[in-house]
DNA sequence: CCAAAAGTGTTATGTGTACACCCATGT
DNA sequence: ACATGGGTGTACACATAACACTTTTGG
């Protein structure tokens, strides 16, 4: 038998080494370019794109897995990544559509079985800094890349609804959440903070008060220096004082509030 | 061979109608004299107590096998049922502790290997009215009964973990979940509405600004009667009114603020 | 009459919101 | 000079928090 190519590989043992019946997808957020992006990838042999997933493996703990996902596709390790729910519909994936693309995948037929059977899926949501990612996709038979949150294309199965979710969960927490420590380098302009709140509200949000709002807090700190960016006056730069933030993430402090 | 009782007929039928390694508990949350209850269940045979659980058929839906266990226990349908988080560390139930059930139960050896397996739980948490249940324990092996949320026994695996997470999730959604609405009967006082937000977020709160704050949101309505409780002016009686807090469900309007 | 708990009113303080105004920059 | 967008200040509406006072009821 000839040495299979991944993913072949892995997707052929996966009876042998994961937990059968759930997988886990990750939504993985960044930030570029003033929009708001997610990170989707596909198999050149189907039209629809997917949320980069994976599975469970037996000795792994879930959170485990979601962030052996977001290594292998981002080359990144200890990101902020939560858990915020789960999609088990016994119709969350069309009829056939699985079937269709393990066929396409040339997957082994008596190892295909498992991938058919139903899947429960743990949605995860990761914030990430940008240019600190790189994209991984195998070359011969994936392609993968960021999508500005507001232009998703067709997805597998129900994927359009994890991110839906995943959204409309961010912004009820969004006052708990560290948004732009994560999703920002570390210095930043005070338009582009407010972008991501925007972007993830969904709404347009006053300037001049979301600003005083932020600074309010105590978790920021101007920088003396700005950024030249056009006809109009150059924007301060700030950064995150790290303490404060560790503070708040381990006391579950309020970042900001909810009805800003 | 001798018919068997139930539970050991279900327990031995798992590995044919359910999904492995994937189980779905419940936090059954009621009020009743004063206080915030929840639903536990326990074996006969074993120490500790349990969250009311079970497995996800073949051909159900997780929010399907929530209801069910709900209806299996309380009598209930129709109730109000929300998942909040999902546990499935590897080290979740300690070594040994579910042989040792299995083996006090007396499964038969060859189907137990299903039960022995890693477990991904799958956390919802139910509000219902106390007076209107009932509690189903199969009294030949089972126990069951209500607990004071601040006066839980020794349970079974992450169970504890289970019911402080779920209400931790419940203190930071307060606003959005329709709490009284949900455990209250028809007719009920001020203090009792109060006591239970008291019971969630673990603190007192002051009796006169949450009456006002209460009545201003417009989903109660007084009565021109009162209850007789002791030595002391009698409490109003309220009840809801039931459009309005079906608008709020439906259009996630905020029923009350979160900094109370 | 007194204690206990419900109900109403008042006030200080803080937060959210709207908007006027000034500043810096490139064309 | 002007358009564009950043930064600061102010004023008002509203919500929250703290607490004084009154009412009802049983003992």
């Amino acid at each position: 038998m000839e040495k299979e190519q991944p993913p072949f590989q892995t997707l052929n043992q996966g009876p042998d080494i994961f937990i059968p019946n759930i997988s886990v997808d990750c939504i993985i957020l960044g930030f570029d370019s003033g929009s708001l992006k997610v990170l989707l990838c596909k198999f050149k042999v189907s039209e629809k794109w997917m949320l980069p997933g994976g599975f469970i493996a037996k000795d792994e703990d879930p959170d485990e897995s979601a962030l052996r996902v977001l290594k292998d596709r981002t080359g990144l390790e200890n990101v902020y990544l939560k858990q915020f729910y789960f999609f088990g519909k016994k119709d969350r994936i069309g009829t056939g559509e699985n079937a269709d693309m393990l066929k396409r995948l040339n997957i082994h037929e008596e190892k295909s079985q498992w991938y058919l059977d139903r899947f429960i899926s743990l949605g995860y949501y990761s914030l990430i800094k940008y240019n600190d990612a790189q994209v991984f996709a195998n070359e011969d038979y994936e392609e993968a890349g960021w999508f500005d949150i507001n232009e998703i294309p067709p997805l597998y199965a129900d994927h359009k609804e994890i991110i839906n979710t995943a959204i409309s969960t961010i912004r009820k927490q969004i006052g708990f959440i560290p948004m732009g420590y994560e999703l920002l380098p570390e210095r930043f302009t005070m338009p582009e903070l407010r972008c991501i709140y925007e972007a993830i509200l969904g709404r347009e949000i006053d300037r001049r008060n979301f600003q005083r709002k932020m600074l309010s807090i105590g978790y920021i700190q101007p920088l003396n220096e700005t950024r030249k960016a056009g006809a109009h006056k150059s924007p301060n730069l700030y950064s995150f004082i790290k303490e404060k933030y560790e503070e708040a993430e381990k006391y579950g402090i309020q970042v900001m509030s909810n009805n800003l």
